[in-house]
DNA sequence: TCGTATCGATTACGTCTGTAGTCGGAGAAT
DNA sequence: ATTCTCCGACTACAGACGTAATCGATACGA
């Protein structure tokens, strides 16, 4: 619901609490993946920050903090998929796909799965 | 090919340079949608940024520009797409799809739209 | 020819983002 | 009790973004 929007560098301290919370800074920290080899001022800063945005919430345990989030993946990922959606295809979800489509992004593999899921939706 | 980001307020520009160009900057601020309602000096800036990140080009005309996309709409859509997948799908479609799905963000139109879409892509 | 409207360029400025340093207080070690 | 260390909070700062004013040159109307 909190529409703030997420930026790429909270999106990294978001994937690591989905996988596993609560974890102080330091947890957050020693997880992030290689490529973002960040200084623990700035994982703190952007902790400091998706709590402004009240996408995570803390729990104080004595002297430290404990950061879990309090929006879920799922809701997160819906959002920014209908964001993508209403910018580049009016809205429509079917564009979305005929694009990829006509991109050769789908495999066998993958059409074969579609077709599964569609005779799922249609029962 | 040129990656530079370009930003919501640059895409409402995009968009009325892919539906017709070339336009002078005032021609832009005069299609721009209602809700856009901005002053011709920002429609300038946002001109020229555009120029600075190679989106567009633009062409002399005695004492005026003319200003035309450099990129088309489609790359910008596919590498858009393409971004949201990698961000939140691990660079995989199917998850979108599944995921879309389960949001019944899907109508019956689109479910035959995509079968016949889907046949057409096995021949 | 002389003002005036116009155009592109330059400058402005507050907010957000990426990245990080510093400070003050609370525990831990001695 | 005193020092050292670690934590969260606050501050910093450059670049991007949204939005716009101003300036200098130019072309058009009078």
């Amino acid at each position: 619901m909190s529409s703030e929007r997420i930026s790429d560098a909270e999106l990294a301290i978001m994937e690591i609490l989905w996988e596993q919370a609560p974890l102080t800074a330091t947890d957050v920290a020693a997880r992030l993946p290689d490529e973002r080899d960040w200084s623990l001022p700035t994982v703190k800063t952007l902790l400091s920050r998706l709590l402004a945005k009240e996408a995570i919430e803390h729990r104080a345990e004595g002297r430290r903090f404990f950061y879990a989030p309090r929006i879920g993946r799922d809701d997160y990922v819906t959002h920014e998929s209908k964001r993508l959606v209403d910018r580049l295809f009016g809205g429509r979800f079917m564009p979305l796909f005929a694009h990829l489509a006509e991109q050769d992004k789908l495999s066998d593999a993958d059409i074969t799965e579609i077709e599964r899921l569609l005779q799922e939706m249609k029962s």
